[in-house]
DNA sequence: CTCTTTTTTTCGAGCCTCGAAAAAAAGAAT
DNA sequence: ATTCTTTTTTTCGAGGCTCGAAAAAAAGAG
């Protein structure tokens, strides 16, 4: 059961809806947070200049943004660059990448390299992480860096502490959150991939994805994520929403999952690629397929009526399906199709959109719309950055500097 | 984006607490409150006498309950009972229910009957449900009825002032909460029976239906109510939930909601029926079957081994799969099959878990627990009262009093 | 009949938000 | 150039709310 509000709560809250307005919008004025949080213009003025004074927010000069209006003009605020940073993590099928970005959201410094994530052993992996962040923080220098997030294909633990599986290596159970914050005593969560990429979405098109929406990850496997009335769903066990293995035909195709029947065993890269090499369906899956190869496929399937036509054709119709039995449960909402197999949605459309046609869920399949983005990566950076950001916001900065005590003294005993 | 809190929300919101909190419990004392709030003594003070002096709470002289501790004993509060009632409706195939339940959720008086809901007329359909109504109100005398909700098998519009389809009833679009609103001025919500399950099943057994867990109505048709993270889930443009229209096996069977290869097509006592017979699935689904042949029905499937047990092996199956699926988006979560349908659950389980097994969602599939209530009606009852009265609990009570102003004169020029 | 223990109420302090009024900072009008 | 308007932002006092500490209440134990 939750809570009750108690007194302090309440100046915590909405600082944090000061806080969040201002990341919102674009370097709104004292005005425009007023109406946009509901509270007084005093509250408004009180929250800010509290924040200012803390090195939150400050007060941007800039642009005089040439006010048409008389009156006396609007002052923006916006967020303070050096109020903190954030380091983003992105490991995905051979690449790591690494960025620093500040509290406005702008990155500082980052990098990214391929490495053989699938035969490096464990600490060798883990290695690559924290040296690649290590140089990173060379670079970045004395920013004050607050909180990291690492995205990972697969599923993590509830606590986003421990990846649990993941396709991209054979080993399972690494808490990268605990060697992280050991190495670097920063706080750290590990995310699942799909739901930054939701969350990078939500910032980039709030219009269009508002409240509930739907990001698809078509790739060597499938991955999802999912927004309900604004928020990101999760597992309760774990990062949850794996779509693609929803079960598309019972004891159907075989699945990289060792099950049968999953979505993905008929529309990732692998089963695209089995289906088009008229392979048994019981072959066990291929390790990696590299965009180029997935590239000509797709030129192939475009240029002439066979095998590899009917692979994609196979792939939209489990997608299709796939989605025809999550509209039934959470109702049609946008979808947006990212990664290499988005590159090649103009296959998969028409069936997907006709396999649909054909579910309850699917009732209005006309008017479902889908978005496309082949390039994932930087969404996923995005999105961690993001989380990140977020989350100084609303559980540090909120809660306000530490009720005076102006020299304190950690003992380090 | 929500909205900032107000000053005086916060009043609200922790007399909301302090409610929803009695109502939890049995008969806590303001101690017990304040630790399950988390709110001082001070105020939780404060808003009892708040409470009981606006005639929402009264203390309980009752038991004495021999206080074995000493020092001074714990005062109980109880919801009192005069303090307001809701009038439940429960709409099901050729069934019709309405009572009328006090503030405390005891039942004051209540009325059933058959009616033919398949053949009736729309107008009659209201008619008879106005009628029953009229009749209960008639004898609850001069109790303050505050809400009334009506609950029945199909999709509701997303404000639930409508039910937009049923199998109980060729009739759709039938606006329930503007005719009952219009004729008993006192207002109206549309649930699906389904989700009035879950809220039940949250109330009658709390340990077990805390947080996430899945109701399933196994009957002529299959429903679901789905609770998430302590939250009742609702689809964002209808009712949500249609468990029983995920696809099974695509292009498969024929459902009564005329797509084909619904969980449903294979489970409903319809599909059973249509497979014990040996149908083709192109079969037309059947408008009804009793109670009393599904239960003979049953009795030759445990008896021998024939077409008849294979009916109930598919339909476990379907299921099966279907909460695979399921399990794969939102983590496996306690189960309770409810309805005609569970009368059968031994039947059905066996061949469900080891179809679930075989889903990459049923991934701990010995470890997922189902409980079996075959009679409904009483589910939905409760579910009905207890949602009517928590409305009235936090919506309106929470308010309080609209501020003394002892005799404030009201001028009309 | 006087302790001890536990629950509940009372009371003043400290915050917080709000509305109204004042101050500030412009453009428009004279 | 100076005086209106207009709009934004700050200031200030009032009113509420919760909290902790202390007091009061209501038992059982000794």
């Amino acid at each position: 059961m939750s809570v009750g509000i108690r007194h302090d709560d309440l100046r915590r809250r909405n600082r944090a809806m000061v806080i969040s307005a201002v990341r919102r919008a674009f370097q709104p004025s004292r005005t425009e947070i007023a109406r946009a949080t509901g509270l007084s213009h005093s509250t408004i003025s009180a929250i800010s200049s509290d924040l200012i004074a803390e090195g939150i927010l400050a007060e941007t000069k800039s642009g005089e943004a040439v006010s048409l209006k008389r009156g006396r003009p609007q002052v923006a605020l916006a967020l303070k660059p050096e109020a903190a940073a954030v380091v983003t993590i992105v490991l995905a099928l051979n690449f790591l990448s690494v960025a620093v970005v500040d509290y406005a959201g702008q990155t500082v410094t980052s990098e990214q390299r391929k490495l053989s994530t699938l035969t490096l052993p464990e600490d060798e992996l883990i290695g690559e992480c924290l040296a690649m962040v290590r140089r990173r923080l060379g670079v970045a220098g004395g920013r004050r860096i607050m909180r990291m997030v690492l995205a990972v294909q697969g599923t993590t633990d509830a606590g986003r502490r421990t990846m649990l599986w993941s396709p991209i290596t054979p080993h399972s159970g690494i808490g990268f959150a605990d060697t992280l914050e050991g190495e670097f005593g920063i706080p750290v969560t590990v995310e699942n991939d799909c739901n930054m990429i939701a969350e990078a979405l939500k910032w980039r098109d709030p219009e269009r994805y508002r409240d509930d929406f739907i990001a698809i990850l078509l790739s060597h496997g499938i991955g999802m994520g999912l927004v309900l009335k604004g928020e990101l769903f999760t597992g309760t066990q774990s990062s949850g929403g794996e779509f693609g293995h929803m079960i598309h035909r019972p004891d159907g195709a075989l699945c990289r999952c060792g099950r049968r029947g999953c979505v993905e065993a008929y529309a990732g890269n692998y089963a695209i690629w089995r289906a088009a090499r008229q392979s048994s369906e019981d072959e066990e899956p291929v390790a990696d397929i590299s965009d180029a190869d997935m590239k000509a496929l797709a030129a192939t399937a475009r240029a002439k009526d066979g095998p590899e036509r009917e692979a994609f054709r196979r792939a939209g119709e489990a997608i299709g399906f796939g989605l025809g039995s999550l509209f039934a449960l959470i109702d049609p909402a946008p979808v947006a199709m990212v990664g290499i197999g988005a590159a090649a949605f103009d296959l998969i459309e028409p069936p997907l959109r006709e396999a649909i046609a054909r579910t309850a869920g699917g009732q209005h399949s006309g008017a479902i719309s889908f978005a496309v983005e082949p390039d994932e990566v930087p969404l996923i950076r995005e999105g961690c950055a993001m989380r990140a950001l977020t989350f100084i916001d609303q559980e540090i900065f909120a809660a306000g500097a530490p009720t005076e005590t102006p020299a304190r003294k950690t003992e380090v005993a």
